[in-house]
This record gives C-alpha cells, sequence and structure tokens, in this order.
DNA sequence: AAGTTCGGCAAACGACTGTTTACTGAATGG
DNA sequence: CCATTCAGTAAACAGTCGTTTGCCGAACTT
C-alpha cells in the first residue's frame, strides 16, 4: 500500500492524494486503506520514514573512509548522485512534500533533516580542519553542507530523465561548489 | 481571482485547488473561473509570473549600492528577510510549486530561477574579485548564490510565523555561510 | 443608435469522493 | 478445539467536483 501511494505520487502531491486512488492502485476496497492508517497524512508520515531510512546510511557512507578533501568531495558528489538514481521515488517525495501542504509531513522532514545536520556536524567536528571551530561555527557548516546536499539532490531529480550531459553538468558544478566551500573553510579564523 | 487562489493556498498545493474552491473564495460562480483560465494550471502559471516581478527587483537593490563584501552580505540578508516578509504568500507558492504537481507551474518557475542566476552571475563579474575568473566558474558561483538564497528564504518562511528569535538565528546563520563563501572566493584560482 | 464583446449568473450532468457499517474467511493462540 | 484478532469485502450515505449550456446586462466601438 505504500508502494502504491509512493507509485502515484510520481506525478500528484500527497494533498490532492484520495483514499480511493491509493487503493485502487493498490488492488483492494476503499475499506480496506482505514485497516491501516487513520488519515492519509499518516501514510505520507509513514514514508517519510521509509525514505530517510536510506539517508543515514548514506551518509555515513561518504565519511567511512578517510581521503583528503577532494576524494572527500568526489565521493559526497557520486553518492548522492547514485542515491537519487536508486531512490528516486522517494528522493521525488521528500523534496515535494517537503514545502507541501500537510503539516505533519513536513515537520517530520524538517526535524529529520535537523538531525541529518547533526550528524554531519559531528562528522565534521572530527576532521583536522576543524581545530578551532566553535559550535555555532560548526552547526553553521554542516547546515550549508546539507543545504547544498538537498539543492544538489533536487538539480539531480530534474535532470535524471535520461539526459546525461546535464547530469554531468551538475555533477561538475556541484564538486566546483564544494571545493569552494573547502577553501573557504581552510581560510576561516572565528565568527 | 489570482488572490482568492494565492489565498487558499497558504495550506494547500495547486494539485488539490479546485474551481469551485476558487470560485466560491473569490465570491464568483463556477462558471465564471472558465472566462479567465481554461485550466488551473494555468492559473498557476500566472501566479508563478505575479511572484518573480518583485524578484529581479529584490536583486538589484542589493548590488545597487557597492560596499564592501561585510556591507554587501548584511544588505543581501536584509533583502531576502524583508522580501520573504513582505510576499509571504508568494514565496510560499514559489516553495511549494517548485518540486509540486504540475509541471507547467514547476517549469515556468525553474526557468525563471535560472534566468534569475544569470542575473547574479552578471552582477558578480563587474565585482574586481572575480577578474580572471572563467564564465563556468562564474556561473557556479552565481548557482551557489541562488541556491543559497533559496535555501533561507525557505528557512525565513517557516521561521516567520512569530518566531523573532528563531528568525534572528537564521538571519546569523546565513550571514556566517556568506562570509565562508566570499572567502573561498577570495581564494579562489581556476577549477 | 446599433452591434459586439466582456464578465457575470443559475442550473444541470454524471462521475467521483471519504467514511461507516455489517459481514467473511483465514490465521493465531491458549 | 474454540475464541479472537486480522485483513479483507460489498454496499450504501450524502456530498463535492469539473464542465457545459443558455441567458443577461453593462460597457465599448463604430
Amino acid at each position: 500500500m505504500l508502494d502504491a501511494g509512493l507509485h502515484l505520487l510520481a506525478d500528484q502531491n500527497l494533498a490532492s492524494l484520495g483514499v480511493r486512488e491509493v487503493t485502487r492502485e493498490a488492488g483492494l476496497s476503499p475499506a480496506a486503506f482505514y485497516r491501516h492508517f487513520p488519515d492519509l497524512a499518516a501514510l505520507g508520515v509513514a514514508l517519510v520514514e521509509e525514505s530517510l531510512a536510506s539517508l543515514h546510511v548514506m551518509i555515513r557512507s561518504v565519511f567511512a573512509e578517510a581521503g583528503g578533501a577532494e576524494e572527500l568531495i568526489d565521493r559526497a558528489v557520486d553518492v548522492i548522485q547514485r542515491h537519487v538514481r536508486e531512490h528516486r521515488s522517494h528522493v521525488r517525495f521528500l523534496a515535494r512534500e517537503r514545502h507541501g501542504g500537510v503539516r505533519q509531513v513536513r515537520e517530520a522532514i524538517d526535524a529529520e533533516l535537523g538531525r541529518f545536520a547533526v550528524e554531519v556536524g559531528s562528522a565534521l567536528a572530527l576532521q583536522p580542519v576543524s581545530r578551532g571551530w566553535s559550535e555555532r561555527d560548526l552547526r553553521m557548516l554542516a547546515e550549508l553542507y546539507v543545504d547544498h546536499m538537498v539543492s544538489t539532490a533536487s538539480a539531480f531529480l530534474e535532470a535524471q530523465e535520461a539526459d546525461p550531459a546535464r547530469e554531468r553538468r551538475i555533477a561538475t558544478t556541484a564538486r566546483l561548489q564544494l571545493r569552494l566551500i573547502s577553501l573557504g573553510r581552510r581560510h576561516w579564523q572565528g565568527g
């Protein structure tokens, strides 16, 4: 049933989804829906959880093996690109509902994205480059990285309908941007 | 009628909006809608145009008077914050429909955001700091700024429901991030 | 003054909606 | 082996929906 919903949300958004629509897609009767969810909002929240499970795995795989700044950047962009490719529907759902019409879902996504920033922050704190950085500056940097990741993922999402050239352009741009940020990081001295 | 739509889209998204709903809000009969738009998508596109008109004015006001990097950063964040405050509905609409369920609207927003990046790029090219920058690097930087602006505006949007403390925190973070980017810019040498 | 466009209305069409109810068979557990 | 939970069904409820049609007054145009 989650799969049915996700499939329908490919070109629709949660607020315009119908109970009957979902059950029809799933091959069930309308009443069956209420056996599993009270609301469509509840189904949305369930989809958020499903979508974000893989995200934390993803970030850890970036910082898993150490390496210079360049390798880290390349690996990060690669991981984002692959993640969008392999979890297209989930990523699209998150992008769409992040500012969508259903508050519960919006808040669930934002909360999870916040936890994500904290996780990135801890990983950054362990890098030698961050020696002497204040808590506040570290959090600011983590948020910058997360926002950048979100933007990049969105860009991949729109491109990745069989347009490899545009896809490569996005990857190149993302790498350059990360390199510029990394440069700013090395010359940072206090806020 | 545009106003009625915009008002309803405060807690809904375009795909779930109904013709009857809009006309009811506008105090007209359902049939009246079709005198002005063939579709609800058409109404959406009209709203996009209305929403983005003020954006170009806004950016020009940032670069209007010159000044050091610091003044520019402060002014940019100020302008974004004020813009979100004064055009709340329009900004919310853009954020919501940028990845929303109606393709025509999505594409209209993306196209306009692209033109926006070009405009920022030209402005950046005029700054002394950009001497020796390649076309590609300039565009990359412009996109980074635009993405950052979008993220910041979204953050303001969620906060600005009578939560001034969180609002200040966002402004501070945005300024720090821009300062870090500016730092990376000064030390950039070719891609 | 005559004609035409413009923006509005009420009414009607069938199709689709969310949700509740009462019922059924299969699995589970004591 | 009997009771209970689980996951499903069909049918019905009163609404709402998008869209078309025919009609009407006011405002321009010529």
